[in-house]
DNA sequence: TAACAATAGTTGATTTTGTCAACTATTGAT
DNA sequence: ATCAATAGTTGACAAAATCAACTATTGTTA
């Protein structure tokens, strides 16, 4: 119990405990970097919609592995605000598409510059070969955990094959 | 975008996407073990405290990183379930010690035994070198991030001169 | 082509969870 | 003796996840 430098230590301890604090920990480090922005909340979320053209709420439900009435009011959200719209899909009307407005795009540099800061001072001490080895890490356990192959979590828009959850 | 093998373009994604993806899917594959249980939830807090003699609602508190008050509905919960008791701590009576009762113990070689099959099953095809690796990048990415020494959360039943949070 | 199943999205109800402030009891410090 | 700090509790509240029922649209198939 003393070992605490001691890694094997934590062969005891289930995985998801760290990954719970280091979430905790991250998204805390991170929102420090927007408190002056007019929202404040679902960062990620605008900015993997502003990486693509278009995305649709299921292609979203799926990658962040959320019920899609979460999706909705999280969309709901950033609409308010202004930073998305809805747009019907002609080729499938069912389809809303998401896309990302004009204003929406100027918060996006300093989204993306709040995480690689972040991200750098997680990485503090980590050589590149380190932080690339972690990632690879992460995706093969993401892998072995989830039983699926990790081109799932791939994000582009295509009708979705894969079978609803 | 489409250089999914690229672990490249991990570096862009906050890495509390990743480490959400894997708690949840973590707690999802360990939940399988405990259908048969007549409690659904806090194995782990349950594992913390039958892996002390006695343990402070303070002391899970820091070591969980959530509000005292959760805490107080978590041990609330165990007690319900005769999983757990409290007792006065004689020394300090303001202190409840939280002690697994011999119904709660009965169960602590299962939860340690499905944590470890997950943690396996994650770990699958990771050497034992790169085990031991990713928990000690674990640790200093916590340490990073934090901004806490990792004693932090060691977990003894000392008095805290911690400054509260 | 009519009927039916499946998909995308929405809504409302419910539950769960976390958070906060106020409170009691106790201890420690001055 | 007084006052501040700590451990725990409670109730109110807010945020989030979940679930079932619903509309609209598309795809399938008999």
């Amino acid at each position: 119990m003393d070992d605490k430098k001691n890694c094997k230590s934590d062969l005891g301890t289930p995985l998801a405990y760290k990954f719970t604090l280091l979430a905790k920990n991250y998204y805390g480090a991170a929102a420090a970097h927007f408190t002056d922005f007019e929202f404040d909340k679902y960062f990620y979320v605008l900015m993997v919609i502003g990486n693509h053209e278009k995305i649709t709420q299921q292609c979203l439900a799926k990658y962040f592995d959320i019920d899609k009435a979460s999706i909705v009011r999280i969309i709901d959200y950033l609409t308010e605000k202004g930073l998305v719209i809805r747009e019907k899909n002609t080729l499938d009307r069912r389809e809303h598409m998401i896309v990302c407005t004009e204003k929406g795009k100027t918060y996006l540099p300093q989204i993306n510059q709040a995480f690689n800061l972040v991200n750098n001072s997680a990485f503090k001490n980590f050589t590149e070969q380190e932080q690339t080895l972690f990632f690879e890490m992460l995706n093969r356990m993401l892998e072995n955990i989830s039983g699926l192959p990790a081109e799932y979590y791939e994000l582009k828009y295509v009708k979705s094959n894969n079978v609803s959850k």
